[in-house]
DNA sequence: TATGAATGAGTGTTCATTCAT
DNA sequence: TATGAATGAACACTCATTCAT
């Protein structure tokens, strides 16, 4: 199981340890408040007064919570991915599901967790990367990967021998890029069988070669 | 041939129409101060007086050019993307080169293009997607699609059937995505053999199981 | 009586409502400041960071009680108008007043609140009318028509007919724009009795020809 | 007859005598940019690369007939004041009108006068204010004044005194002052005979009871 | 803890003016 | 003389953050 690195409350250590009932309300307050104002207005339009404003908190009580601007979108990115992660993980080894292609299952579980605010994903997305560069952006995927590998035998082909370092890298992140893509490009087709079903093509077409 | 939008020339209708013998060195120096500022401090770090005084021109000359800041980085953007598509479109039909397989031609171009200076590179992708959405993100990349549709027969295996426009969609951007992260998170295998084999082996892999 | 319009403190809805003590402390410190900083320097002196230092305040904290430069000198210029107003009102119609003659007290008023600082003055009302044209400007002038003419016993001499609408205005501008050229000229008859003395003539000369 | 203090022409020491004949020509048009685009966009529209662009003429060229933005505002001021002032003489003195009271001729050539573009008016005469006080600005008036004095029989009833310093400062200004106003605020009636009555009447009213 | 008034460094942009050609 | 590219001082306004209450 992927271990969950933490959860959804703030963080930072010389803030507070939240104990009142109100504090995961409040988080979740600003994480609203502020996944609307970037939709609606992008990075651009997002200030903390108007966090605070739309949260319904008092702009002192959002820095009792978040050290910085910079940390509330850097701490929902994080809960977000790993949110995904997650899922895409237990999407992996649920063996009681309908669906017997684990393929399938992680790519059903990444389009349905990519799925809406594509534009608010993105933002996130972007501020996670610009955060100390890729390490923490790839971390999931590689989890993922991991995950992969060490369940190999659910996912590759009978006789197919494990990819490669490299391999894994071009084929998790070609999955994931798509889905992304295909995103935020919002393309009609985006929760479609077909969609879906090319997707496994290029899940399967890679591994096959590869044999 | 993917026709030209436009050069580096004209840029901004009302504003000037550089015709002095300074003026494309002046978009030059602008370009090359914003990108040297990008790298070393990030989009944040980027003011239009530092793009003036590193360009080496008073920050009304740099008005004289950019109506505005932002379009700063949505030329540069631009012209980039441009270039890239104009070079993997020429790698595509260079029946010339050595390389005698389009697909690892128009691969290399793109591991090239993509190379250098990532993280300036991810900003400008990030600012032609927070302006105007995909459409123009996407417009190069169906523009590279078409002409693979157009001269197939370069690149698909005899006998396989075209793609689907899903599949294009899900084939260009697997493999234009992958190279993208790998320039982001600076993989050391980025411009190595392997790396381009197990591209190829994507296209490959995915190409036939279609057919 | 003429209806106050408003007060000194309700100014930008969106902005501060200012409740706390200093408020309006704050205001008058910026109305202040704007003020000696017109009268010294004129128009072309002011600018929004040299009256919060003046002021003795941020510039933020200007910035929370006006929206932008302008409203600073367009709520001014509404407050001395309002003021002005109700004192040319009031005096009209004092009856315990040691002055018998209502058109004498008004002028008398008018004088004296026209009396100082003509140049900030001028500016506020130049301010007036750049913007929304002269409607603003010429309220307070017909508020006072208004109530001359309604108690017109007060001021009409015995058996003349109510002047005309564009009788009254020929002679409303008349007085005020003669006191107030002179104030912007800063005749030294200002305050003298003759000039008193001949702005009565002048407006119970125009009232005996209609007689 | 009031002496023309200068013409049309620019008369800045340091700069150009102009004799070629384009040059009236220039001045002219810059005149005419900035008429124009004082009426459409106010003084805060007004910029000196948008009155040469207007104007047909390089921004270098603008600077060869005036030295600076300001004075092409104080010149055209001085220009429509010399102007005006000197319709209004030529009215009063002009006996072979068919209107026989000079009262009315000057009334009626000052309600000419003021009549078209009357925010621009608006805008010069505050330019003229704003520079060096009221001098400038008041000595048209007196110099119509003085013109009313010498020619005293012309305008006063039979038998009535020579008005006092004070009394010709309260009657010129009123008049003036009035058809001002009702230009900038556009009224209805600016044209009408029974403004210029009203006028008439404010003047003999107040000659009358001088007498 | 919560509040929100106050702070002020920072930044995009304008525009009068110059001067080399 | 005419041109217009270049200059750079100046300024309005924003917003992350603090801290007294």
């Amino acid at each position: 199981m992927v271990a969950k690195r933490r959860g959804t409350q703030p963080l930072h250590s010389k803030r507070r340890i939240p104990q009142r009932a109100g504090s995961a309300v409040t988080v979740e307050a600003i994480y609203e408040a502020t996944a609307r104002i970037l939709q609606a207005s992008g990075r651009e339009g997002l200030n903390t007064n108007l966090i605070a404003e739309k949260a319904g908190v008092s702009i002192g009580t959002l820095y009792g919570y978040f050290p910085n601007k910079h940390s509330i979108l850097l701490d929902m990115a994080r809960r977000e991915m790993d949110l995904l992660r997650d899922r895409v993980a237990a999407a992996l080894l649920d063996e009681r599901s309908e669906e017997r292609d684990p393929v399938r299952r992680a790519i059903g579980a990444l389009v349905k967790g990519y799925g809406r605010r594509g534009k608010v994903r993105r933002i996130l997305m972007e501020t996670l990367f610009a955060h100390g560069g890729s390490e923490e952006m790839a971390r999931p995927v590689y989890e993922i990967a991991d995950l992969v590998l060490r369940h190999h035998q659910l996912v590759l082909p009978a006789g197919a021998s494990k990819p490669s370092q490299i391999g894994m890298f071009v084929i998790t992140r070609a999955v994931d890029s798509v889905i992304r893509t295909a995103t935020y490009e919002a393309v009609p087709f985006l929760e479609s069988r077909e969609f879906e079903d090319e997707l496994v093509r290029l899940v399967r077409g890679y591994l096959m070669i590869g044999a």
